[in-house]
DNA sequence: CTGAAAGCGCTTACAG
DNA sequence: CTGAAAGCGCTTACAG
């Protein structure tokens, strides 16, 4: 490619004024700006990232830090941050973490030996400090789907709320037996949303059905074993309240392979509206959970925050969650 | 974070001695390579990325350019993907180009300015020039799950075969009229899956039932509406082969929406044996793609061909396809 | 084996 | 408004 001197000395001026264009800060007389652009064209030149840093210049490129990009809720999310990173001219680089706190430490250093701009996690956990202590050294950090506190900025649903009204969904259809299964309580999520599951029962003058209830189950396969104990404890339950769609389809295949029917013999709620929700058998009522546009917000503020001359007070926005009727639950 | 200043500094030698020993590739006296090391973890140095990459080191980053995250199958090859770019200290950027020419171009161009050491592509279509074109540069291109032609490397599937096989498992299983919900042919896969398709129909002396066969299809939507569209038009059909599990999933729903059972009424096969396949009702029969471990093998190769002093001749590396029996066909 | 110096491609005070 | 020069953090001939 091209460089800044092949562009100057082709527009007849210094690297200076090419640079002065390019920055559009200050004033270049017309005639020579016009040359330049030209020349810029001609060659097809774009600026070395990789030179602009050295000079304190933003790199335009964030960290996605997520715990697997392989399951039914991340991609959606995914997408919303790179759609607006893109028309905003910034790239992203995106790290799996499984979790796993030494892989997040590994890749946070190796961002940040790429002068990455800011980092998005939606790996936050309370036993882990890894991300505060980089809020800490001043780096620009943006938390979504899972929130920390109300020192970070964060952009996350009302769990609670959102758990609440499944739960409450099912009693308004007279299911009494809700059984749940849920992820692990160390993502503070999954507490809210075991939370609003409590808070709906205890209202109803229900009590939770411990032996029904399951925690830290991640993903499909775990949530089928974990529903198939259930039922084979013979365990009354006329409902599940599946904290993850990915979860649900476990619990919806578990629940058939005991011959049982969904929703006539066990209803099934879930939760995040995955793109697929609506294609299952029965197609799945769930907890809507707007990934995409929570994502373009997340990545939206932290651009901001990048961009910001002074520190940001730290936010939290809180988007709505809302059950969507489908054919599950009786 | 602390420059190779004070890492000299406090090592006491010069910072010429730090950039030796961390380069590994010349003599540094035990003693002061000790010191050095000593400094770089007490400061927990990591040199500069932009700083290394103006003088022309690799800055291990390399491009991953997808049609879109949000779908079944993708999620799992970029895990290979990265999983691979870790283990060698790789950074992987993700780009969603939604099958748009402009938009690969466009991502082109911002990587070429980023000066990342090589691209994955799995966008590749026959219509578009924008690869071939970057090749011609000079720049590591790796191909993955789909193919270009012989010049270009690629990690792919025998998707002929893979077709041939799912086409005449259907058939050994006693079903004569097979229908097909396609992708489009511009993208080389869709047309050999139907190549193999058709030689299956042909050998057994069956011919194809045109009415109940689509092309272009992208997505569980589509594939439903086509596979409605295709039983109101009362056209005989006993089994679809639908060209990936996402079209699967919305001709399974089809189906069922019409009152009819799967696999008593229609037996359905997929492509690809996403992670949920297994939990469909019926668990899904379908043409297993190893897709983590293609990515991973395409990101081997491509870093291979990055760290490569001389060009490597171009290989298609072709990846044998499975049927995976599960409950879907009869 | 090792230090001083040049230079990678930029941006930005500093003069004019 | 604009050019020459310094310098961002590194690597690597060049001497010694």
């Amino acid at each position: 490619m091209a460089d800044i001197r092949e562009v100057a000395k082709r527009a007849n001026v210094s690297i200076s004024t090419v640079s002065r264009v390019l920055g559009g800060t200050t004033r270049v007389v017309e005639e020579k700006r016009a040359r330049v652009l030209a020349a810029i064209n001609e060659l097809d030149y774009r600026p070395n990232v990789s030179a602009q840093s050295l000079k304190g210049i933003r790199t335009r490129t964030i960290g996605l830090v997520i715990p697997n990009v392989r399951n039914l809720v991340l991609p959606a999310a995914i997408r919303g941050v790179e759609d607006v990173a893109r028309n905003h001219g910034y790239a992203v680089v995106l790290c799996n973490t499984d979790e796993d706190s030494d892989k997040e430490q590994f890749y946070i250093k190796t961002l940040k030996s790429r002068l990455i701009d800011g980092f998005l996690f939606t790996t936050a956990k309370t036993t882990s400090s890894n991300i505060k202590e980089l809020q800490a050294e001043g780096f620009p950090v943006m938390l979504l789907l899972r929130e920390l506190d109300d020192q970070s900025h964060a952009v996350v649903l009302d769990h609670y709320n959102g758990a609440y009204q499944a739960t409450n969904y099912l009693i308004s259809r007279g299911l009494t037996r809700i059984g749940l299964v849920n992820g692990s309580l160390d993502i503070k999520l999954y507490e809210e949303r075991y939370a609003g599951y409590r808070s709906a029962l205890k209202e109803a003058g229900l009590k939770v059905p411990e032996e029904a209830v399951v925690h830290g189950i991640d993903g499909g396969i775990e949530a089928y074993r974990a529903a198939t104990r259930i039922l084979l404890n013979r365990v009354e339950v006329d409902a599940f309240f599946a904290t993850s769609d990915d979860k649900a389809l476990g619990v919806m295949r578990a629940i058939k392979d005991l011959g049982l029917a969904i929703p006539e013999d066990i209803s099934v709620i879930g939760f995040d509206n995955a793109d697929i929700a609506l294609l299952l058998d029965p197609p799945l009522t769930t907890v809507a959970q707007p990934l995409y546009e929570m994502g373009a917000a997340a990545c939206r503020q932290l651009i901001e925050m990048i961009e910001a001359k002074q520190p940001v007070t730290p936010e939290i926005q809180r988007f709505p969650a809302e059950v969507v009727i489908r054919n599950s639950v009786k």
